[in-house]
DNA sequence: TCACTGATCGTCT
DNA sequence: GACGATCAGTGAG
């Protein structure tokens, strides 16, 4: 199978649609020292209406990019010491978006292993802040298109795509009964508790 | 494996 | 001034 980027009209709206649309995918992020890609195994839908979303209070300087074309990249900083990624998901005005919470390594581990501290291949980006880090992403991919060629985009699958698994959310107060995760069943670079991985 | 805690700081109340 | 779409470390079962 050949990698090769995704268009904007490969995109389903709305944003519930992208999430699960977006398991098997692939992320590709370039720097300067070569190339990082990963299978996209996790992801989480934040819907305009859903008090999780951080659009649900209108726009803000903090989450303008969210309300952006669908396949523009949202970045924002949390806790004091993690990116999040997401890729919005609405068409642009209306504010959604997709969190991309876990990758299958697949090129660049090494790349990946010297932000992350040399931790295991299974734990390089398992989880939505680790994800970020071993990506080397922050605010200054804020707003890139996806779909362009670029630092940061989103490609075709290279593998048969798994079977998809969906529960409720991860880490929110909001909204947390809605079943808004998306997952590859049985993965070992999923995130969450092991009831929420099978 | 799960539960709990401290770290850390930008954003909005 | 409180809180958050998290993580690493620790300790108990």
């Amino acid at each position: 199978m050949r990698l090769r980027r995704l268009r904007r009209a490969d995109l389903p709206v709305p944003s519930a649609a992208l999430a699960r649309f977006l398991i098997g995918k692939t992320l590709v992020r370039t720097v300067s020292s070569g190339r990082m890609l990963g299978r996209i195994v996790e992801t989480e839908a934040y819907l305009p209406h859903d008090a999780a979303c951080h659009a649900f209070r209108g726009m803000t300087q903090r989450n303008r990019a969210l309300f952006m074309e669908r396949g523009h990249a949202y970045v924002y900083f949390i806790y004091g010491n993690h990116f999040m990624l997401n890729v919005c998901g609405e068409e642009a005005g209306i504010g959604g978006g997709v969190l991309l919470r876990a990758l299958e390594p697949l090129q660049g581990m090494d790349l990946m292993q010297k932000r992350r501290g040399g931790v295991p291949v299974q734990d390089l980006a398992r989880g939505p802040g680790r994800l970020a880090q071993a990506l080397e992403v922050d605010m200054r991919l804020e707003g890139m298109d996806l779909c362009a060629a670029g630092p940061l985009w989103l490609g075709t699958p290279l593998g048969p795509v798994a079977d998809i698994g969906r529960s409720v959310r991860i880490g929110i107060s909001k909204d947390v009964h809605r079943r808004l995760r998306f997952y590859v069943r049985g993965n070992a670079y999923v995130s969450g508790p092991a009831a929420l991985r099978k």
